[in-house]
Formats: structure tokens, C-alpha cells, sequence
DNA sequence: CCGTTAACCTGAGAGC
DNA sequence: TGCTCTCAGGTTAACG
């Protein structure tokens, strides 16, 4: 569900609340996530203060002491809850990631500090914890990856290399986590009508022009994003209980049939379901 | 190695 | 009301 700009939503809450805090107690309900979790998970993170919170790409990164480290990742549907300690168990304003329905049988792991608990839930179940005993098996893990449009790692050169030769449509590129990690379904469509590319444009077809506004474009979509608080097109709300609005400031997608956003454009929007994905843009202004 | 598709899951909402 | 169908912010095994 979480893209780049709202798992990093989902950071910067955390990080106000977790670090350097103590994780007493562990449950875990069901460990049956996309990848099943590990026995010895809740024995590997109980009782470990927690040094630190980080994001690459859609993974959150926990930091443990003594160079142990827990990644989430959220799936489609996955959702953290901080739940403050008091008498009635009542939800606090502080649920940065929630759903308004949250159904108790899909709350699958629960993190309990001293003076709140973190619960994670997720209905559809694509999304998982992992361990990692050192640094450098999480960044092998990591490394799977290609690079993240915020990185400056991520330049011309880096699109040059991974998008030229390409056979595949350029929607479906930026959606490859393998090539550029970070970008989902929602933030692929607006970046792709900013810099007025065809989503079904082959790699190979691309011109240095048009992948200098896909380099350009792709930071300034994320940065935006985040800027807004995330998109909360569903249940996503940031520390303070406030949804995140940058799904106001979409341009095309979700708005199938809605005229172009381009004020010298007078072409709807266009929906095509590309690689089972729905993906939207406008004819006229994107080539 | 490359690109595409089906599959993994549950729930919300539309249409009848 | 209730049934059936479609769709959803992601990833990846399997296939050609």
C-alpha cells in the first residue's frame, strides 16, 4: 500500500516515538505474512533498545543495539498503530498509520514499550518483518534493490545505464524495484504525466530529453509527496492523527474521464490497465 | 539474462 | 439484504 514518501511519513513518527526506547515485549499472532516470520523473531528483538529508524525505498528500518536490525514492510494494506497505555485501551490521536476499521484479527504483531504498545496490521497479509543479525547481511538484503529516486545515486547516468536498452514499457520500469525502488502504482502514473511520457514507451525508445524529466520529475513527485504528508487515498494518517493530503494534488491518477490537468489540454484522462496495474494518463499530453 | 503473467490475500463498494 | 463481481498504495515464482 505504502509508497516511498508515506513509509517515510511513517518514519519520521517513529522516530519520535521509539527511539532509544526499549522494546519489553513481543507477540506475535500471526506469523504468516508474505514471508513466514522467524521463530526466534520476538526472542531476537526482546528486551533491545531501539537506536535508531530508517527508510530505503518501501522498507522501514529498525536499528537494535548491538548491530541488530528488523525491517517492515507494508505490503498493500499494512498499517502501524501507536496505542498510548490506559486504563480503557482507548486509540490515541497518536495511530500514524490506521485504518478506521481496525478489525483485532489482523492485528499481527504487537511491539509493547513501557508506555505505549505498536500494533501492525495488515489484512491482506502482503506484508512481513525481517530479521538481520548484522549490518552487512541488511545491506546484502538491500542491495537487491536498485536505486532510490531521493538518492543522488540516482542521476542521469544511473537512468542511462538501467533504462536505454530496456524492451519493457517505462510504466512497468519504474514500478521494477530492481531498477528504481521507491515508486508504486500511484506515484508512477504522476511522474510519468509530469514529464509527459507515454507509460507504455519502451526503454529503448526514450530520449535522453525525456529521461532528464523522468530524473527530474521523479524527485520532485517524492519530495512533494512527503512535503503534503504522504497520499491518504484509503487510511493513511500521519503522528498527529491527520490524514496526508498530496492525494489533492494528483494530477491524473484516479481521475479516469476528468479533463486534463494542462491548461492547454482539453483531452480527458485516460485509464489502461498496464502489467494488471491501473495506470493513468493523458493522450494527448504524454507521447 | 529479459519481459510478462498469475498468484498470493482480504475487504470495500458497485451493480443487480 | 444479500449475492457476485471488480478492484485495491506490492512483490515474485514460474514460464517462454
Amino acid at each position: 500500500m505504502p509508497e516511498l514518501p508515506e513509509v517515510e511519513i511513517v518514519k519520521q513518527s517513529l522516530q519520535k516515538s521509539i527511539n532509544l526506547r526499549k522494546i519489553v515485549k513481543v507477540v506475535v499472532n500471526n506469523r504468516n505474512l508474505r514471508f513466514k516470520i522467524e521463530k526466534d523473531f520476538e526472542k531476537n528483538i526482546k528486551n533491545k533498545v531501539i537506536k535508531n529508524v530508517s527508510r530505503k525505498a518501501k522498507y522501514l528500518i529498525i536499528e537494535l543495539e548491538n548491530d541488530k536490525y528488523f525491517i517492515i514492510h507494508f505490503g498493500m494494506s499494512g498499517t502501524l498503530h501507536l496505542i498510548k497505555k490506559n486504563k480503557n485501551q482507548k486509540r490515541t490521536n497518536l495511530s500514524f498509520y490506521h485504518s478506521n476499521i481496525l478489525g483485532k484479527k489482523h492485528n499481527h504483531v504487537l511491539l509493547f514499550f513501557d508506555k505505549f504498545k505498536i500494533i501492525f496490521n495488515d489484512p491482506r497479509r502482503f506484508g512481513f518483518f525481517k530479521f538481520f543479525k548484522n549490518r552487512s547481511t541488511l545491506q546484502k538484503y538491500l542491495s537487491k534493490n536498485g536505486e532510490e529516486p531521493l538518492s543522488p545515486l540516482f542521476n542521469l547516468s544511473y537512468l542511462k545505464k538501467n533504462i536505454l536498452s530496456r524492451k519493457k514499457n517505462i510504466k512497468n520500469i519504474l514500478l521494477d524495484q530492481k531498477i528504481v525502488s521507491g515508486i508504486g502504482n500511484i506515484y508512477a502514473s504522476e511522474i510519468l504525466f509530469y514529464s509527459r511520457v507515454h507509460p507504455m514507451k519502451l526503454g529503448n525508445e526514450i530520449s535522453i530529453i525525456e529521461l532528464k524529466k523522468i530524473l527530474k520529475y521523479s524527485k520532485f513527485v517524492l519530495r512533494k509527496a512527503i512535503k503534503n504528508g504522504g497520499s491518504s487515498i484509503r487510511d493513511f494518517k500521519n503522528t498527529d492523527g491527520n490524514e496526508g493530503y498530496y492525494q489533492q494534488k494528483f494530477k491524473v491518477y484516479n481521475k479516469e474521464n476528468e479533463t486534463c490537468p494542462n491548461m492547454l489540454c482539453i483531452s480527458k484522462i485516460t485509464k489502461r490497465v498496464i502489467s494488471n496495474r491501473s495506470t493513468f494518463f493523458c493522450e494527448n499530453c504524454q507521447k
